[in-house]
DNA sequence: GCGACAG
DNA sequence: ATCTTGTCGC
């Protein structure tokens, strides 16, 4: 996978400006791309300083992981909310240059366009990779929403301004919602759909739940197994 | 000024 | 994200 990766900085203005700067060249439109292949990206922290990024490969059609692929690396920038893809991002795209099988869509822990700046982590990928991404998060970053009923798959407009940035979903009851929003090459219907499809009976949709499945069993297997060596 | 704040 | 076992509830 070749990539361009100019959209790096660790001053933090220098950061804020390349957000606001790219956000303008998103490209929401999914033009009926056809799926096969689809992909999950989620991190570990095994020690400070330290990362560990899993891509999970699955086929579309039955959600069953075809390959898992791990890169390890040294975290160079602080957490800072809203700016997470400065922390993660250079990881991420390490991790994707190991990959040679063609990926259609991509699963990414974090939120795309429901972000301060409209750019967060899945978009940041999205535009450097040009490939379809959605962003998936645990909690709520940006946007507006009321909390969808305690249903499976009961569902509700994130926004911002009064335009839908994205989708809160009940993906399994009597658990929290999921956020859901666009990175790039994609829209919010769109990724609502990919996402309800991905899902089985957990509450993240698979490429994403296997990510971070494996990102913690690798953390056990590479970092402390070798107490019984 | 106060509260919110992805991983 | 991470430090960590059992435990209450659907």
């Amino acid at each position: 996978m070749d990539i361009p990766g100019v959209l790096w900085t660790k001053d933090r203005n220098e950061a804020l400006k390349i957000q606001r700067n790219f956000a303008k060249k998103l490209n929401l439109n999914f033009e009926n791309r056809k799926i096969d292949t689809v992909g999950g990206i989620d991190l570990s922290f095994p020690q400070k300083g330290i990362a560990l990024a899993i891509l999970t490969i699955l086929s579309f059609k039955d959600l069953k992981m075809k390959k898992i692929i791990y890169h390890i690396s040294k975290v160079e920038f602080p957490y800072i909310s809203g700016l997470l893809s400065f922390r993660e991002g250079p990881i991420i795209i390490d991790l994707l240059k190991k990959v040679d099988e063609e990926i259609d869509l991509f699963f990414i822990d974090g939120q795309g366009i429901a972000h301060p700046r409209s750019f967060g982590l899945a978009s940041h990928i999205g535009t450097l990779i040009k490939k379809p991404t959605i962003g998936i998060a645990k909690s709520h970053l940006y946007g507006k929403f009321n909390i969808p009923l305690n249903i499976k798959n009961d569902f509700k407009e994130l926004t911002s301004s009064d335009k839908i940035i994205g989708y809160v979903l009940r993906s399994k009851e009597n658990c929290n919602p999921i956020f859901i929003s666009p990175g790039n090459y994609i829209d919010s219907e769109t990724s609502l759909k990919m996402v309800k499809r991905s899902i089985t009976k957990y509450k993240l949709p698979e490429p994403t739940r296997l990510a971070h499945k494996y990102s913690q069993i690798y953390k056990k297997k590479l970092f402390i197994s070798k107490i019984n060596d």
